[in-house]
DNA sequence: CAGCGGATTTACTACGTGGTAATCAGCGCT
DNA sequence: AGCGCTGATTACCACGTAGTAAATCCGCTG
């Protein structure tokens, strides 16, 4: 059996409980008692159990972590973060994987993830409608992604319209006319404030602003968001026969196949075609062409996210505090696939900084 | 406060006790008391606590993970499918990062993670020499990957000596005899074990079997294994002039870096320079041109990782059960970078299988 | 109808910790 | 010397659960 804060009081020849003041660093501890208690600690090799601290106290000091998938690599780069952010703060992270299951991100949000004294969650399946599950939530959430958007839930997320409105007006920048975007999804007439709406709407917001006649066959559904969608979709756009001088995909992953589909049908990155992502994920610099992309601020994100949670965790579950909006900062970073350099040293890219993070409180 | 067994136990008109027989699938209790005490816990909406369990059975129900980075691809892909495999086992996973620091991996086997019951640990920066370490391990741990070899604990790891002579063979069989390999590690001298070394040996296997005269200046030593670095490797390779037709990378990350290296370079893939990477991670296919690799039999080795730890969990401290070694299977998976097809669909490949997978006890 | 044996249920307790409140030691002051 | 005060330490207990062993119930046998 595991040393215990009595075997510690036994040898420093105190009581159990000033072997739990030390421990927890409490203030009246005679500075010689606290070295003899110490010294036990050391000899005996004395770790906390963190099952009895998470009994009494009620905390376990364990967050959650809820993706789609950890194989897509912007949820890998998420949970990456997100570990980091959390181990700062001494916490550890379990992660769930949902797999795009609406039934476990209904059930995950009624009841939480066990074992933790919190959750962040980033779901793909929730929409508006499920608003109303927010309100029945007893355990503190921060919610990463903003399509339930408005309940009484802390989100922290990026800026989609004004980050994807400058990716295409990036594309515009380099004469670009008849731009085409690859990542509407199906779902979105029912979720208004799903990412991929957010990002047609800077598209559009970007076109009209630069006074592009709007070509809604240039808007293409997709779903899901992987790899081999964005090279089916990009097959299909070609195969339609529309012209199209550049593409937006709403997500890095996308662009990958849709390189490969345009390579495999002989149109040029980027001279026939330029093309921008977003997400910025590791690999996309190392493409060829290298992919520009829209850097949505992760590592903001997952600090701020992790911030919130252990703010929530530590004002205990009565606190009814308002919700609160984080957008990270953005910035567009333009490599081979739009024209930029690139080349030369993998890192190298023309950058160009977006809005920048701000917090909203209510 | 949280629902408790106590207040199931009231509503239900039974003892706590019982409550917990029937949470617990408990033998001998009457359907009807059952169906009585069901009834009162969805009434009430009862969850029971980990927390307590965990420190009445001394179980967590969680196991950790610790990996260098979860943002490298591989490590993403390993997590993915621990997670999964320990869902079915209705285990959760705290994902810890160590980031190649070797001090955290020391401490990590001295002490394990807090709040879980067990290990599945892929050290990157502990060696043979470290082997000792293992001895005081007083928790449930199964090692991924082999550079520990030989000490008291479980193994899970691929079959990386005939893995690679696979992958070089292949490159053979198209003819190429002058091939290049990128990633023997500088540490490997006092590793005799580590997976580079392995897969190093496989290669000089494979060039021996085939009366190949072996040129120690195309193995190439490049740390740590990420794409700048592959792409780092492939450039120095060029520069010094020297002769080669093939490149088998030890990572399909160095391989990126080598795609694009030899790109910038002119030397067209597979034409000039056929490449075949490891690990086969999910953005092989979609590079281009696609990536050939060998698929190290990933679920596999997350499926017997999280196995034989439940297996150890089970058993419980004491016991001393002799320690395993698993290796996976593997395959070759030919894609366009070594002259496969696969550019009409994305999933399409080359195959060939590996040795079987095996258990060896002792 | 007492008695038996297995099925079912229960009382009691400990797991390791930390909050509460009581106790105790030491010190300055009257 | 006696008092009060602060700092330091302690006794006691509860957190929610599950193991142990004892108690109770039920159907049947002799």
């Amino acid at each position: 059996m595991a040393v215990t804060m009595r075997d510690v009081a036994i040898l420093a020849r105190v009581s159990p409980k000033t072997v739990s003041n030390v421990v927890n660093d409490h203030p009246n501890v005679h500075p010689d008692t606290r070295a003899r208690v110490q010294q036990a600690i050391a000899e005996l090799g004395y770790r906390p159990n963190h099952s009895a601290r998470g009994l009494r106290s009620g905390r376990t000091g364990v967050i959650g972590l809820a993706v789609p998938e950890l194989k897509q690599a912007y949820f890998a780069e998420l949970a990456d973060a997100v570990i980091a952010a959390a181990a700062k703060r001494g916490l550890s992270v379990i992660v769930g994987q949902l797999g795009g299951d609406r039934e476990h991100e209904i059930e995950l949000l009624t009841h939480g993830l066990p074992q933790t004294d919190g959750l962040l969650f980033s779901p793909e399946r929730l929409g508006t409608e499920d608003r109303d599950l927010l309100a029945y939530v007893d355990f503190p959430l921060v919610m990463l992604g903003e399509w339930i958007f408005g309940g009484p839930t802390d989100h922290v997320t990026m800026h989609n319209v004004s980050a994807a409105r400058a990716a295409v007006e990036h594309l515009i920048s380099l004469g670009r006319r008849r731009i085409a975007v690859i990542g509407a999804h199906p779902d979105d007439e029912t979720r208004q404030l799903g990412p991929s709406n957010l990002r047609i709407q800077g598209y559009r917001e970007a076109l009209a602003a630069a006074g592009i006649e709007h070509d809604p066959r240039l808007e293409r559904v997709v779903a899901p968001w992987h790899p081999e969608d964005g090279a089916d979709a990009a097959r299909r756009l070609i195969d339609s026969g529309l012209e199209f001088d550049a593409i937006f995909t709403l997500t890095d992953a996308l662009a990958l196949g849709a390189l490969r589909a345009l390579g495999e049908a002989g149109r040029v990155v980027p001279d026939d075609v330029a093309v921008i992502g977003f997400d910025n994920i590791a690999i996309s610099h190392l493409t060829v062409p290298s992919l520009s992309s829209v850097d949505p601020g992760r590592a903001e994100i997952a600090e701020t996210a992790v911030g919130m949670l252990a703010e929530r965790i530590e004002w205990g579950a009565g606190s009814s505090r308002p919700a609160r909006l984080h957008k990270a900062a953005f910035d567009v970073i333009v490599r081979e696939s739009s024209g930029g350099t690139g080349s030369g040293t993998l890192g190298s890219s023309g950058r160009q900084s977006g809005a920048a993070a701000q917090t909203l409180n209510g």
